[in-house]
DNA sequence: GTAACTGCAAAATATTTGCATCCTT
DNA sequence: AAGGATGCAAATATTTTGCAGTTAC
């Protein structure tokens, strides 16, 4: 297989679900939300592509499930995620921050080529529902 | 069970095993690096141990899988794992740096509980190794 | 028409649960 | 001896691989 590059409408109703979502969505989320229209290991191999050309990139929580989000401003030769991205402890959402995160100072020796960040806490929904 | 609280030869092997090794080790390095001495199962279970009584940290790598080094400063009541982390993208070893990592000011509505933040890049042995 | 894409089955990887037995206190 | 700890088997969860049939271009 090539790479993912032809315009299915598998594609579509994933581009569109990620599009329309405020918050990074799992595996399981988008399989519920799609209601059985992709298979399983479609939405994978999918979202394996959108990855791949820089479209959406990947959040692992620290359940160590794989989330993702579309990205604004990358594409398949430079991808950068330098955002901070915003998990919940109460609803379990993860939400991208529009908050830059820069590589601090490192010791001696370490050349640094990505950062990811995950902070967790109250998101504002879960604030006003309790 | 009422929670991890004897001290059994396992603990004592495990406990040497982390506080002897200069990167954070997974489940599958641990049960390689013990050959054997312990069921697979009882790892996971003194690991989660570990972390329940601030004894150890637990590091979700991007592959999605879980890493465990030992705490300086923490309990069972108070866990503060703010400090850096690093992932060689050569040897794939996850190390715990001794650079602070502050919580940056979030958009309104969200309050931060505790943060993690894991930089890749290349480690000063891989440097050296090429 | 052809190579990419999809769906189904099955495998691989990581972790958890149940339960009988063993061992620390 | 009592209850936590361990080992083994099996289950669960997440993701990947193989392959035959389907579809976009």
């Amino acid at each position: 297989m090539e790479r993912q590059r032809r315009n299915t409408r598998s594609k579509q109703l994933m581009m569109n679900l990620l599009d329309s979502s405020q918050t990074a969505l799992c595996h399981e989320e988008i399989d519920r939300l799609l209601a059985g229209q992709i298979d399983r290991v479609t939405i994978y191999r999918i979202l394996q592509g959108f990855c791949d050309q820089g479209r959406a990139h990947k959040i692992t929580g620290d359940n160590g499930k794989a989330y993702y989000a579309l990205c604004h401003d990358c594409n398949a030769e430079e991808h950068h995620d330098d955002h901070l991205h915003f998990r919940c402890t109460q609803c379990r959402k993860i939400t991208c921050l529009d908050v830059p995160v820069a590589v601090p100072a490192l010791p001696t020796g370490y050349t640094a080529s990505d950062i990811s960040c995950i902070v967790s806490g109250c998101c504002p929904d879960c604030h006003n529902r309790i």
